[in-house]
DNA sequence: ATGAAAGCGCTAACAC
DNA sequence: GTGTTAGCGCTTTCAT
């Protein structure tokens, strides 16, 4: 019951191991060698392990996955993405979720490299030193949707990625004259937030609020730049990963700035969140708070009024991620920007 | 540059490997020596290789997890919970989505035995006969929200899973007074689609419809079931699991059949469709149509009406089929059936 | 209590 | 073109 090993085919098809796993390899091998150990393969449905290859060759195949939290539909399309590529290779997934927390992230980096994981895909929550030991060990790593903040608590240790893994020397071109990029795949977020507050300003919208998530600085960003100085540091607002978290920072951000009269939720939890506060306070959408939500979820579509959203190209963030991780040339780290789409719906109108 | 190997820690130390294996994991040794180990793996940052540990015990740790689609928010939930589960034991999770499709499960449960990955959570979507390569593998497979469809293609083949497992002896407890049962952990849908239907009829519907999804055929015998014989069968209709053909299937129904007043939909993506056809053919909810939906996802609360659905515990379903899969005593195979709860929304009313 | 040694299934050098 | 052999890092007898 047990099953067959390459020395069990190399017996039977009366030829050496060594044979056997070039056949099955593509390497060199007479024609009716070949046919025969196929044959007898076949015969005795040898499937080959990869247990003896991996330790052989000091690495498991496949990738690993590290998203915030699956029950974010905006992750399951990443990770669909992901999975997509990785059949497409034939390779394997492992897969951890991290809630946003940079202690499980940690602990799933660990079990990662314990496994000899050697690729990863990280939608990462934990600062650019959380990526030390997994840069240190050899991983080849793409960030998508986020990139690691640059942590700088101490003031002595370097705080970027960058110089991170030009410390660690991770890939032996170590010119400064081209310093090391971090590979990533990320959308268009300067595009996508200038967009949507161009649009809301373009309705008359003056006090405009943002409510963002964990990781994401670079919306922030483009937020205040599209605003242009005149930013209120009052309407900005962060929660962490959870869904009560959004839910409160929603609900203190609309009772505590009732001039307000349009938000940009910077994600679909978020603008889940926004929606439920609104409704409780009795704010009609779009009459008296305008709303642009990231994420074109399928509810979006289902809500009432149906919602205006930026589009992010979810499923095409993590094929191309995985296409990245698989085809690393560590040498020269590419770096991918998808676009995303303002996809006007009904929760927009002009300023009351 | 490379990680520290149980040598070195040996060499380290002055111990003989074995010694440190045994340290490690929790075997006898005196208490310097135990110390001593300890310190220098600490020093060396000394990481044990999964990979030399699985080739040695001929198996891989952790679990593989099928999922038919990661973009459902209740698959998500689901894998959450086995996530959660596998996080708490330490163990890697093996990440496959079938997209529904028997035969991509297929390959993937051939990825998964060349893995060596001998344990299993999946939401099936092939028939029985899919699942005879893992059974005799020897995997231990835990089936989560669906179990397998009893494939009768050939009438000289043995149909259900229960068969096939005495067959391929999988489990030495062969005995025919007791026969294997095939662990799974399902919700309670008989429970659940009688709750919702005696709902629909106590507001006074009569031609109720239910729009199902694969691989819930105990759904549809629940509806049935709880129609008592009264059942006109052109108002039980089907999809495949995507978008699309659901939508096909819910607008198809509602224009074929105009009479009738309300409608279960199997999945939240069927209640997604189903809501969805309704506004393009300007039926109201709840006052042409009444609805119930499977699933209570985030956004059924946002939907307008807000729907009334049957709830299913997603997360608690994934974690506790990780328990069983983890735990699995292969001789006594233990099956969970969770409740569901019927939550009212708005979404259905009284016959018009 | 501890060390030596035998493999797990495979690939890659190397010899023929 | 093909066989022999030496490990990859670990656990596990079996002596000591």
């Amino acid at each position: 019951m047990k099953r067959a090993t390459i020395k069990d085919v190399a017996e039977a098809a009366g030829v050496g191991v060594a044979t056997v796993s070039r056949v099955l390899s593509g390497g060199s091998a007479s024609a009716s060698t070949r046919e025969r150990v196929l044959a007898v393969a076949a015969q005795l449905d040898y499937r080959p392990s990869a247990l003896g290859r991996n330790l052989r060759q000091r690495r498991t195949g496949g990738m690993g996955l590290l998203v915030p939290d699956l029950t974010d539909t905006f992750y399951g399309q990443l990770a669909e993405g992901v999975l997509a590529c990785a059949r497409a290779a034939g390779e394997p997934v492992v897969l951890g979720s991290t809630g946003d927390d940079p202690e499980q992230e940690a602990e799933l980096i660990g079990m990662l490299l314990e496994q000899s994981v050697d690729r990863l895909i990280a939608v990462p929550c934990g600062g650019a030193h959380a990526w030390r030991p997994a840069l240190r060990a050899g991983m080849t790593v793409v960030f998508a949707d986020r990139v690691p903040a640059a942590d700088g608590e101490d003031d002595d240790l370097p705080a970027s990625l960058t110089e991170l893994m030009l410390l660690d020397g991770a890939g032996p071109a170590r010119s400064p004259a081209r310093p090391l990029e971090v590979p990533s795949v990320l959308a268009d977020d300067r595009a996508g937030v200038r967009t949507a507050v161009r649009y809301l300003t373009g309705l008359g919208h003056r006090r405009i609020a943002y409510l963002g998530g964990p990781g994401h600085g670079r919306r922030v960003d483009a937020f205040r730049a599209a605003l242009g100085g005149r930013t209120d540091d009052e309407l900005v607002v962060h929660a962490d990963g959870s869904r009560d978290s959004a839910y409160a920072a929603a609900s203190g951000l609309l009772q505590s700035r009732p001039d307000l009269t349009a938000l940009v939720a910077g994600g679909n939890m978020l603008g889940e969140a926004a929606v439920l506060a609104a409704r409780e306070l009795d704010l009609r959408l779009p009459g008296d708070l305008s709303l642009v939500m990231y994420d074109d979820v399928p509810w979006a579509e289902l809500c009432h009024p149906p919602l205006t959203v930026i589009a992010q190209p979810g499923r095409d963030l993590g094929y191309r991620a995985a296409e990245l991780v698989l085809r690393s040339d560590v040498r020269r780290p590419k770096s991918v920007v998808l676009p995303t789409e303002l996809i006007v719906r009904g929760s927009c109108g002009p300023r009351r």
